[in-house]
RNA sequence: GGGGGUGUAGCUUAGCCAGGUCAGAGCGCCCGGCUCAUAACCGGGCGGCCAUGGGUUCGAAUCCCUUCACCCCCA
């Protein structure tokens, strides 16, 4: 029994772009393969509804707007018209894009948490909080800087970003300063909100098994299952979705970001003069489009939410791969991007060129690499050599010979439209989007061997009749491209809808059906070429564009290092240094940590009994094997550390050049000696 | 440290969940053909001990365990 179409609405969400910046390629993974999703599903007939919106709360904004001297509505709004306007472009075409600041989730919000209170699953608590005075205001989240209690490295107010990654909850980053002016904050009591996750786990374990989820989003999401903690659920800031009955407050951005999801649905529904609790209140699938970073988010704690507060939960969940380009991992600070305004559409390549890319060129859940190279094959050879050359080459034959196009569809060519209309319908349902693209093409390596086996180009002369009938064959494989690739790429597909003599507009609303309906010779305007071959000259200059920003984003990581100021450091007296246990040491052997890029394990030789396993962060710089007979220094008395795991019994000294240099002494020394 | 993933022809990869025509495809390369078409298209060929070692089985790329390599995640 085939999922869809099903009786049930269908709604269909794509996580909320967070309107701090402009569109990425990054973003488009998720947002295209659910665009053909939707459109899929709509020309099987399936009751669909898609939406989205930016993401406008939640400290990042806040800081980022104070940056720009700008109120945070007004910033926001910059971001979320610009998501808009690229979606538009690409032809997402959400019933409704919203923003989680619409008064309609503000009021959805205030509701769930109003009914998560009713349900007894909300309760205060008294937290420690960093305030700061010179500010005075309290500082959530990323407004505070410290120490991580985990890890003992300097983190952010809601994560160790640099030491152990750990999430950090309110109240329980050490030493906190505030991030804006460097004053030590204190730390005041203070009440706020807690969810009781904790006590979903059973329900979370059971509902996870039901979900029609991709398998990177639920084996997550059951690790995580098995041990909830309650979650802080609101912030000490003026902008947000206000806290029900503590008007000091806002909730954390994470309730009301998903909560779009819902307030979206309603401003759609209300449009069209439908109810909205059909879907979020009734028998629905609900299915959600995401990253990968955001699978807790959607697994775990979003059901929770909707199970306390009495709502539909999600019957899907889609978690994509990542997005790699020049195969390394994408990173702004890097210059591993590519925008999608400034990199792709301002130099006129067309959106379906990167649709096409994205949803054929690997399996939804895999990471895809982007490089031009790449880019330019698949484009010259699938689109442009297969299935833009086809279409052109039967339409211009037609045109030129001036060809009466009628006949009857051989079974060998209804066949083959066959296998691409049910791989359509089949692989939809497993969210196994570059299958069917690659059904298409297939499609048109089908109709380009059927038009050369058939040589038309020599039946002209010698048998009119029959080359009548290859071309017309030809002509319906045409027609069946455009209404399977719509999905795919919908102004192209557009586009041989109108070459066909069909009103172009009329095409996103054509069933797959429609594919099998014989075509009917109509007045057609002059063909014109489809895809225009991407110049090699074209990528170098694009290529060159990508590797110009990679360079200058490491001079540019380079020179912020250099010109950092060398903190001023207190002055120590000889006591002070008398306190330090150096002394010299030799490498007896050494390995690499296991899942660590930086670090090295050695048992170091300092005259003792036995030598010292001691853990230095070198790995990048020096291989083990370098490492052993090694005479270094090291300070014996620090006090031992786990990292990772494993204990380390001093340090070996290093300058902070070249990444790591190490020291030795300059005459041959005996381990173990003292230095003074 | 914990969890997840990946490793198949020069490159990109399908197949793995339900073990037996499973060793497939595309690109590149080589040879041949065609000329309607955007030097596009069509046919053929070369090329893989399916990362490694072991186990289960009549039979394993496919299931189990070891090792190695790379990647990601830890809200």
């Amino acid at each position: 029994m085939p999922e869809f179409p099903c009786d049930k609405p269908v709604l269909v969400t794509c996580g909320l772009p967070y309107a701090n910046g402009p569109a990425h390629i990054g973003h488009l993974r998720t947002y295209i393969p659910a665009d053909m999703f939707v459109r899929t599903l709509r020309k099987m007939r399936q009751d669909t509804v898609f939406v989205c919106g930016s993401d406008t709360h939640g400290t990042p904004i806040i800081v980022n707007a104070e940056e720009h001297k700008m109120p945070p509505a007004e910033f926001i709004k910059k971001y979320h018209l610009l998501f808009a306007d690229v979606f538009k472009k690409f032809q997402i075409d959400f019933n409704r894009y919203g923003s989680t600041d619409d008064p309609t989730n503000h009021e959805r919000t205030r509701s769930i948490v109003m009914d998560l209170q009713k349900n007894g699953y909300v309760y205060p608590k008294t937290i420690p909080v960093a305030y700061c005075k010179t500010c005075a205001r309290g500082l959530p989240d990323r407004y505070v800087e410290g120490v991580c209690p985990y890890c003992g490295q300097n983190a952010r107010g809601d994560e160790c970003d640099i030491g152990c990654q750990r999430h950090l909850e309110p109240g329980e980053i050490l030493d906190p300063r505030c991030k804006v002016c460097g004053t030590k904050a204190e730390i005041r009591q203070q009440e706020h909100f807690f969810f009781k996750l904790s006590s979903f786990g059973d329900f979370l374990q059971q509902y996870l098994d039901t979900l029609h989820a991709t398998p990177n989003a639920v084996n997550y999401a059951m690790e995580w299952a098995k041990e909830l903690k309650d979650w802080c659920i609101t912030r000490n800031l003026e902008w947000g979705v206000r806290y029900p009955g503590h008007e000091d407050l806002v909730v954390y951005v994470w309730v009301d970001a998903p909560i779009g999801y819902i307030a979206f649905t309603e401003e759609y529904m209300s449009s069209v003069g439908r109810d909205w609790q059909s879907i979020w209140k009734g028998d629905s699938r609900i299915i959600h489009f995401i990253g990968g970073d955001i699978i807790y988010h959607h697994c775990i704690f979003w059901p929770a939410m909707l199970k306390g507060a009495g709502y539909t939960l999600p019957w899907g969940v889609v978690a994509s791969g990542m997005i790699k380009v020049n195969d390394k991992k994408f990173s702004k600070s890097r210059g591993y991007i590519v925008w999608v305004e400034d990199d792709y559409l301002a130099h006129g390549f067309h959106p379906d060129l990167l649709r096409y890319y994205i949803l054929s060129y690997t399996s939804h859940t895999k990471d895809i690499n982007f490089s031009w190279k790449e880019f330019q094959t698949k484009i010259n050879k699938e689109l442009v050599g297969s299935f833009g050359n086809f279409v052109n080459r039967i339409l211009t034959f037609i045109d030129s010979k001036g060809i009466d196009v009628h006949g009857t569809v051989d079974p060998e060519v209804s066949a083959a439209i066959k296998v691409a209309a049910d791989t359509m319908t089949t692989e939809i349902a497993n969210y196994e989007f570059k299958k069917i693209s690659d059904a298409i093409i297939t499609l048109s390596d089908f109709g380009n061997t059927y038009f050369q086996g058939h040589e038309p180009w020599k039946l002209i002369k010698e048998d009119p009749a029959a080359c009548r009938q290859v071309l017309y064959n030809c002509v319906q494989i045409v027609k069946a491209l455009a209404v399977l690739s719509e999905p795919l790429v919908p102004a192209k597909a557009a586009e041989i809808w109108g070459m066909l003599g069909y009103k172009p507009e009329d095409l996103a609303n054509a069933s797959i059906d429609e594919a099998f309906v014989p075509y009917e010779n109509v007045a057609r305007p002059k063909p014109k070429i489809l895809f225009a071959k991407l110049e090699d000259k074209k990528i170098a200059e694009m290529e060159k564009i990508l590797d110009q920003r990679v360079s200058v984003a490491e001079a540019k990581a380079r020179g912020q290092k250099e010109a950092e100021p060398e903190p001023k450091m207190e002055q120590i007296t000889i006591d002070d240094f008398g306190r330090m246990e150096l002394r010299v040491g030799r490498v007896v052997s050494c390995e690499r940590v296991k899942g660590s890029k930086k670090l090295l394990k050695s048992m170091i030789d300092l005259g003792e009994d036995k030598p010292r396993q001691i853990l230095s962060g070198i790995a990048e710089v020096y291989t083990p094997e370098e490492m052993v007979g090694k005479t270094v220094i090291v300070i014996a008395n620090l006090k031992p550390a786990k990292i990772m795991g494993i204990e380390s019994n001093g340090m070996v000294l290093a300058a902070d050049s070249n990444g790591a240099t190490l020291l030795t002494v300059e005459k041959p020394s005996e381990p173990g000696t003292r230095i003074h």
